[in-house]
Parts: C-alpha cells; sequence; structure tokens
DNA sequence: TATAAAGTTTCCAGTGAGGGGAGACTCAAG
DNA sequence: CTTGAGTCTCCCCTCACTGGAAACTTTATA
C-alpha cells in the first residue's frame, strides 16, 4: 500500500507519516521498484497508535517508548503504566499552572470596569 | 544602561531581551557609540510588562497587542478586558481539552494491573 | 496511444520563542 | 598592559511538523 492509503487509514497528514518514517518512529516495510514507501496492515497499525498516542499528549521520544513497549509481546505491564502515570503526573501539574492563571487573569478582569475610560487593572496588573 | 543590566532588572535572559530588541517588541533607546545597546527606565517598564504578559501566556503577538494598550494612554478600558476576556477563553478550552485527557489516561492506568504480566488496558487503549 | 491528472519522491525553508556557541570587539580593574 | 567580563553579530539547533518546488511514476481519460 502507498503513503497515501496508508495515511488516510491512520487518518495522518502523508506530510506527517513521511516524517515518522524519516525519523525513524514508523518505517515502511520497504520501497517498490520506483521508489515509492509500501506499507502493510502491521505499519498501518503502528502508525494507529502513534496517532493516538500523540492525541494524549505523548511526545515523539514518549511515543517511541510506548511504541517499543507495544511491539514487545514480553514486557510487563507495569512498564506501561509507569510512563502513563508519569504522563499523568504531567497533566496534573499542567492543568494546575493553568488553573491559577486563568484564576489570576480572570480576576483582574473582573476588577477592570471594561468601559470608555482608560483606568484598567489588567494593564496594570500586567505591569506588576 | 546596558543589555545585561536591562535583563537583570527585568528578570529576562540577556539572549531574549536581544530577541525582543530584533523583533521590534521592546526597543533599546539607542546604541552606545561602540554599539552597545542602551536601555531606560522606560524600556525596562516595557520589558518587565512583556516578561509578565508572557508568563500569563499571551504569545508575541498578543504582548505586542498588550504593550502598545500599555503605552497608548487615552485607550478605553474595555479595549484591554477583550483581549484578555479572549485569551480567558482560550485558557478555558485549553483546560478542558487537558482535563478530558487527563481523565481518559488516568482511566486506562486504572485499569492497568501494572505488574509483571503484559496484558496492558493502557496498550490496548492506545491501539484503539 | 497520447496526454493529462493525481500521486509520490527528494530537497529546502519556515514556524514560536528563543538557546548555545564561535569569533571579534569593548570596557573596567588591577 | 593584561586579564576578565560584557557585548556584538552570525549561524545552527530545538519540536513536530507544514508548505512549496521540481522531477518522477502511476492511473484515468480522450
Amino acid at each position: 500500500m502507498n503513503i497515501g492509503e496508508a495515511a488516510k487509514r491512520a487518518k495522518l497528514p502523508v506530510k506527517t507519516v513521511r516524517y515518522y518514517a524519516e525519523i525513524g518512529l514508523v518505517s515502511p516495510n520497504g520501497r517498490s521498484a520506483s521508489g515509492y514507501r509500501e506499507y502493510d496492515e502491521i505499519a498501518i497499525r503502528k502508525l494507529k497508535f502513534v496517532a493516538r498516542s500523540r492525541s494524549f499528549g505523548f511526545g515523539i521520544p514518549a511515543c517511541r517508548e510506548l511504541l517499543s513497549l507495544f511491539e514487545d509481546r514480553s514486557r510487563e505491564s507495569a512498564d506501561v503504566k509507569n510512563i502513563a502515570k508519569a504522563r499523568i503526573a504531567e497533566l496534573d501539574e499542567k492543568l494546575l499552572e493553568l488553573r491559577l492563571l486563568r484564576d489570576e487573569l480572570s480576576h483582574l478582569a473582573d476588577s477592570c470596569a471594561g468601559n470608555a475610560r482608560p483606568d484598567c487593572p489588567i494593564i496594570d496588573g500586567l505591569a506588576g
């Protein structure tokens, strides 16, 4: 199967699939006589796996690690769980940070009249 | 005042201050005879303002806009408030997205034994 | 069969917001 | 006078792609 069909099956842009091949994340299983990348069902599954992992916010290095665990039938589920837990901790940290940011900004916005006069607690707040 | 002192006062890396000058976000008020950038108190205030705005997650374009409002003594507070409200809406959207991600991943992790056996609902979940 | 359209290839360049470092210059202190 | 710190410009690197150009292959149509 050519890259276009593979991309469609994995719901990824062609450019992205090519990029994943280039960085050795998901390689095509070969090349045609004319140089076209050829993908089989196994490669498609890996592409889908990566697409979904990326959508969960895993970076490429984490995807690489997850993919190796995905491919390794003898790995322990604890290995995967540890990666997931680390990612959840990252997400919690990010969520906390964003919540604080949101509340502080919201507080500033609430105290701003938002009218035609120039006094603005938001600007004052940002000026420190 | 030289760039090093200005950077220290604004609590920004020198590289960042130089970058802000390069993109015309916060320009030094002149150059010395030998070519050193020179910053005055007004430039320092702008640097601090940008540093704080960036820490609130505003991008460079938004900082540019906020800075012009900061400099414009005749602007209406409503103009500022609108920018802040848009940023809050962005933050809310991002928060919602991250919360969903976190919960879904957490759910997967909870259903994984995390032991020495290879069965792993996380991998299965990521595989779709 | 000829040709046009679509698909694919490689390579180059850019994104946001700087970071790292090289090599040259300037300034202040000892 | 020298040394060390500060600064200058210039270039490449990041991350995860995205876009475009020019050349090639494959497929569909006339």
